[in-house]
DNA sequence: GCAATAGTGTCTTTTAGACAGTATCTT
DNA sequence: AAGATACTGTCTAAAAGACACTATTGC
């Protein structure tokens, strides 16, 4: 397919430059964001594109190393936050010829949904990080590097969609939370307010929390039931939530 | 990023295999097949891997010609079919060392839908391609090359979650067609009985059809009233179909 | 007791499923 | 008229939305 010398590789055309993306969603503790955001670095490189302005963290794919895009998505989040994703999805692949202006190239797209708790350090260590909140992107007040406002539009009208029919979202969630806590995420998600009679029917009526008895939570009020996921797997609501 | 010289170009690593593969969805007319089928070619170049096996038609991306991966997509279907489709949305990208035998490769994967009426002439040219019918790709009595099975498995996957909330599979009916028909497809699709009185109901309150006055079609037995969808565009059905 | 949030009960409206009943064609 | 498929009407059950009402905490 491509001839092999003592120096690299030689192809007939311009190779194409492929890297990997990764959108990742997180839920900060109200002091820090009221609503989910996502993860973007400043480009650090001056010898790069776009240098010192927002980014998703991404990298090139290496074919050496890398089983596959996955795998590749896998090692740059590792790189970046110090441990694996526990959950990643394709979003889509964006490519071609004017969207970095090294030349020809195409990005895999992956989306991961974190809780605040396994990003608390990450962010302490202060990263030359920022979180973008959903609603900011939403108003399109965000200007990021390469086609990145179009791969966060797509992000985000993706996990909206899933907080449709699914409860993929309470990854964002800490381990142990309230359905009020995730009702609020839901409807900073869909982005509409969510009748919450009708919410707790249908969280109840999926079953797929168990109560964590004997805690609760809360200050000057009534205190909520605790509950936890039974399942790592996400579940879905039959008729939307 | 690439050193150009007069042999062409040379990289550190070796290149991605870049290509594209396409998931061609058709109603054919009861006399070729009771249900939706996928397109599938005959590896007709003995040089090439899995040379005489039946495969997604696909090719090359190129980079000097193709604008991005879906133009790419675009340029294959057009060369195979003799038409661009109308519709095209990406699926999936399946990428990895072990999928092609040339070397690690990266296939970013459309899928469309057409009605027969557009593909006539060209299956009465007597192409080297077959019809897979969806229940016999539902029961793995097909095996493709490449990794193609498993592409077709999310397709397929993807096309009944569509065809629970969307109206996209009209796109596979005769621009003129009765609820009948339609009601047929959905239920090949989803792969279970739906209900004709709710089906009709759905249809109805969502208003995207015209009714075609005074044309009929059937045998011995009432006429039905025919449609055809008043938009391109696919809507979408809010609680499901 | 009051404020505040959690959670329940219940009434109304909407929607889904079932299925009988009617309509309209060919033979 | 029989047979066949297209369509409609209607009853019942399930679910959604609205919202008042009760519960449990700190102060």
């Amino acid at each position: 397919m491509f001839k092999k010398t003592d120096k690299g590789f030689i192809s007939k055309y311009q190779p194409v430059i492929y890297t990997t993306d990764a959108v990742i969603f997180t839920l900060p503790p109200p002091e820090i964001a009221s609503e989910p955001v996502v993860i973007v670095y400043r480009r650090a490189d001056e010898k790069e594109p776009y240098f010192d302005r927002w980014a998703l963290p991404g990298g090139m794919v290496r074919t050496n190393d890398d089983a596959n895009d996955r795998a590749a998505c896998e090692r740059v989040i590792r790189e970046k936050l110090g441990f694996p994703p526990s959950y990643l999805e394709q979003l889509q692949t964006f490519s071609g010829a004017g969207r970095d202006p090294r030349g020809w190239s195409s990005s895999v797209v992956y989306f991961t949904l974190l809780p605040w708790k396994e990003l608390a350090n990450w962010w302490a260590s202060k990263p030359n990080a920022q979180l973008l909140p959903l609603s900011a992107i939403r108003k399109s007040m965000v200007s990021l590097a390469f086609d990145h406002d179009e791969i966060l539009r797509v992000a985000i009208e993706r996990i909206q969609a899933k907080a449709h029919y699914s409860t993929l979202p309470c990854m964002l969630l800490p381990e142990r939370f309230t359905v009020a806590q995730m009702h609020g995420m839901y409807e900073a998600l869909q982005g509409r307010p969510i009748n919450m009679a009708a919410f707790r029917r249908k969280v109840e009526k999926l079953d797929f929390l168990t109560k964590v008895s004997g805690v609760f939570e809360g200050g000057a009020q009534r205190p909520a039931q605790v509950y936890r996921m039974k399942h790592r797997e996400p579940a879905l609501f039959d008729r939307g939530l």
